[in-house]
DNA sequence: TGAAATGTTGGGGCG
DNA sequence: ACGCCCCAACATTTC
């Protein structure tokens, strides 16, 4: 048999269960399509395509640059390739995102039209999305009950499959070359994310045996602390498939506290891809419709500011520029400059939503959009309206020392806590001292924190009632 | 996976 | 020794 195996979100040759089985049975020739351009398609943002270079890159090297690049449409791919390689077989591992979804199935229809055998597996997800149902029938819309009820109920997750023996890889002529897929061409100071990230199959081991050897026994209490080293940062090499959950899953089998709070962080992404799956509006529609009816503000400069991480919030501004410069952030941080950009500036949160998709190396549709809406409170199961997360305290309780805020805004080095976390508070001799000008090396708030709180939950409140007039 | 307002309790200073 | 007030610390409620 000579058959393509498609790799898409499964950059890696360990437990992967298409590539695994296609090599049983002959000779495999590998590809990947880019074909996030075509009408239907989710563009890639500027982070994901440098990130999908490199991590292609490297499993191209690990398949002794036998990767075949293609460009388009993939049934017209798939057409040309079946002919010019005489091929018999299709191999690839589910993608879970409603357009992919739908194009697959007719990508497998037509060419089981054409006498070809497709097959595909789930390489990616613990539990399938359509396996895992209330009582009643209903998908579970409660992250709780979802996890406990749902996915710890169901048979366990399988375990890592055994490496094929020798996969024999087929070559061919009319692939292009990696360079052509032009991913990196946005990015030109892509360089510095190098020192922040192994990118590929093996970067994606050392982050998981990195973090099982320090991260993991501190988890549960350290994930909290944005400058503290206790998380995985597994979240891209996921996205890629550069790891699968499953071999992470059986790492992490201990049972204590901070083996299960981790499992259940892996439960919270299960459970965006399954919302997406059941509720395929999830990237662009408010789940609780109410939602709809709220004024969100049109504020560019606020907005610029934001992304710039020129709020003149500290903790705000710190994390934006960690997305900016690291291609990254804590998950903490996604949480307070979530609320900040929704709640305290009022701004919808595709703002935000579009903005992390195109910075954040993890990018993902089911995580940005289900984060999103939990963080604006429009989620299924959401962050209530009233849970504004106060960015001050916020850096009181998780960076007390002001380490994370020194790392990512120098122009604050010499500001020391507690005025650190509210420079508008300080003393003028203090800020001297520290060589900090307000208006000129750092900008004052662009809200006050107090007032646009209350503005808010004013705001929401209303939204609460006039939805109730209007949907009686 | 919140913060602020409000309520409660208990120790200590003091007449 | 007693009652009173103050206030910090903690608990509960509200948004």
């Amino acid at each position: 048999m000579r058959s393509v195996f498609w790799f898409r979100q499964d950059l890696r040759i360990q437990d992967n269960p298409g590539l695994i089985e296609a090599a049983k049975n002959g000779k495999v020739l590998p590809i990947y399509i880019l074909d996030d351009e075509n009408p239907g398609g989710y563009k890639m943002g500027n982070a994901s395509r440098w990130w999908l270079h490199h991590s292609l890159k490297s499993l191209s090297e690990s398949l002794g640059g036998k990767l075949a690049f293609f460009v388009g449409n993939p049934i017209e791919v798939f057409q040309k390739i079946i002919r010019s390689e005489n091929i018999q077989e299709i191999y690839w591992n589910r993608c879970y995102e409603p357009w992919r979804i739908q194009r697959d199935s007719k990508i497998k229809e037509v060419l089981k039209k054409e006498g070809i055998n497709v097959k595909s597996f789930n390489a990616s997800l613990l539990w399938e999305p359509w396996e895992i149902y209330k009582k009643d029938g209903n998908p579970f819309k409660v992250f709780t009950p979802f996890y406990k009820k749902g996915c710890l109920s169901c048979e366990s997750p399988r375990l890592p499959l055994l490496k094929a023996k020798e996969i024999c890889f087929l070559e061919t002529s009319i692939g292009l070359s990696l360079n052509t897929l032009d991913l990196i061409s946005n990015i030109h100071w892509g360089e510095k994310f190098k020192d922040y990230w192994k990118i590929g199959e093996e970067g994606a081991h050392q982050s998981l045996k990195i973090f099982l050897k320090k991260g993991l026994a501190f988890y549960k209490g350290g994930r909290d602390f944005p400058s503290r080293p206790y998380t995985s940062r597994l979240s891209p090499h996921l996205h890629f498939g550069e790891i699968s959950p499953h071999l992470i899953w059986q790492a992490i089998k201990g049972g204590n506290e901070n083996h299960l709070h981790f499992q259940n962080e892996l439960g919270w992404r299960e459970f965006s891809y399954y919302l997406l799956y059941h509720f395929p509006t999830l990237p662009n529609e408010n789940f609780q419709k109410k939602y709809d009816h709220f004024q969100w503000k049109k504020s560019p400069e606020h907005l610029r500011c934001w992304k710039k991480g020129k709020t003149g919030i500290p903790f705000v501004d710190a994390a934006m520029r960690e997305l900016w410069e690291t291609g990254y952030m804590h998950n903490r941080m996604r949480m307070v400059v979530g609320s900040f950009l929704v709640k305290n500036l009022l701004i919808h949160w595709h703002e935000g939503e579009s903005w992390f998709w195109d910075c954040l190396f993890d990018a993902d549709l089911a995580n940005n959009s289900s984060g999103w809406q939990w963080i604006a409170g429009c989620g299924s199961d959401a962050a209530p309206y009233f849970r504004i997360f106060n960015p001050v305290t916020q850096a009181e309780k998780f960076d007390p020392e002001g380490t994370y805020i020194h790392q990512f805004l120098p122009e604050l080095r010499n500001l020391s806590p507690p005025y650190l976390f509210a420079p508008w508070t300080a003393p003028k001799e203090f800020l001297e001292k520290a060589g900090v000008e307000l208006g000129k090396t750092y900008p004052f708030p662009i809200v006050d924190i107090k007032k646009s709180r209350e503005d808010a939950l004013l705001a929401f409140r209303n939204l609460k009632t006039s939805s109730n007039l209007t949907s009686g």
